[in-house]
DNA sequence: GGACACCATGCTGTATACAATGTTGAGTTA
DNA sequence: TAACTCAACATTGTATACAGCATGGTGTCC
């Protein structure tokens, strides 16, 4: 149902997963409540959720706060991505029916012209997101498949601005990663979308540790 | 902080993993958090915390529900535990101190005596669920951590039903398990876990479709 | 007898008020 | 100048009120 705390909660998950909020910036919620257009109450139902999800943090007697993101903390989401995801192609490539695989094989088919070096960066995230979720779908574990869409919501941010420097190897990698799913060869399908994720992981890390060193530039 | 929401939080996060609440009950706020000693402001950001958990559920305009555990929902979360704890304990056997695996080997040694016939399921189970969250730690990741600790959340109830039958095997098991990791063999610790999780997991299953036959036994 | 409509009741979803706690900044002192 | 005090202010946490929707039961019609 469209409740108003629904919508509400969509839109700040939104603006949390996008950096709306400066890193550890406390929200306001008489303020935001103002401008989303509800009251505090169903924006803290939606703030609870959110920071249940990780995508906020709290602090009791101070309220919500913008879950800053730290070169640790993109580590432990990035091996948290790769054990969810590891698994989730290890389940496909055993349950995923033949019917599927080709409807699969099809999308991967229509999408390569999306992924152009003048694709804005987000999108290309938005495409490589797509494609991770669908492969966890095949895995027909909807539980694995959540997990996995809240680890991607925690770290879009960090991936929209690492992935400004490398589009064009996405599409390529993903054709390679699904081509053992195929084969019904689960050990490789494992190994390469471990080493995809890796190899993402590092790109990451150094993004992060790149904003940190400019975030304590001495200013004086 | 000790506010309000969070001490109902914790209450009615008990009540929930330990079915409380009947499967798929509506849950009445008025008279919970009468009960509770709280009035529904705090309750209902509690319980949407712990739908975004996956402990409640929520359905709009109706309100929150006791999340219902069905044999292909059991299934679903024992995979994503043998996920998570797969790499957690890859990680532990790569990250963890000579130091750590030494207190830890000495925390085994200590609790052998209180795995016996005479404890009762529910004991065997937490000590069962301090084991691993204990791997988990030492694989120096808390949001892999948090991960496991809800999962186990999730599945508590119907492990204190499966565990009435097998309660002296545990400890060896956990005693097997950690060999390899003191050994640093990845593969082997992860092989192990991974083993250990399944068979639980077809015991759990089979508990829940015992509940399920009995519970559409015709009545009349 | 069964299905449907309708009303009374109860419950949820949200706005608002207020108490209690945290925050900020001016003024004071060492 | 730096640190500390304290009071005005802002913000959170919770109770409560109320509108609107869901629910259950009664009566009516087929």
């Amino acid at each position: 149902m469209n409740t108003s705390a629904n919508l509400v909660y969509e839109q700040v998950r939104e603006m949390a997963a996008n950096f709306e909020f400066k890193p550890a910036e406390r929200i306001n919620e008489s303020e935001l409540s103002k401008k989303l257009g509800a009251s505090r109450t169903p924006l803290r139902e939606a703030m609870n959720r959110l920071a249940a999800e990780g995508l906020l943090a709290f602090e009791g007697g101070r309220g919500f706060f913008c879950q800053p993101l730290n070169p640790q903390l993109v580590v432990h989401l990035y091996e948290l991505r790769e054990a969810l995801e590891a698994d989730a192609i290890r389940l496909a490539t055993e349950r995923a029916s033949d019917e599927e695989l080709a409807h699969f094989q099809q999308y991967l088919h229509d999408i390569a012209p999306r992924y152009t070096d003048s694709a804005p960066a987000r999108e290309i995230v938005t495409l490589d997101e797509e494609f991770h979720l669908k492969i966890a779908n095949l895995s027909g574990n909807p539980e694995l498949k959540n997990m996995i869409e809240l680890t991607y919501a925690r770290i879009r941010y960090v991936r929209w601005i690492s992935m400004r420097e490398k589009i064009d190897i996405t599409h390529a990698a993903h054709e390679s990663i699904f081509k053992p799913v195929i084969a019904r060869d689960q050990g490789l399908a494992v190994e390469l979308m471990r080493k995809h994720i890796k190899k993402s992981n590092n790109e990451a890390i150094e993004t992060v540790e790149k904003a940190f060193s400019q975030l304590y530039v001495p200013r004086h």
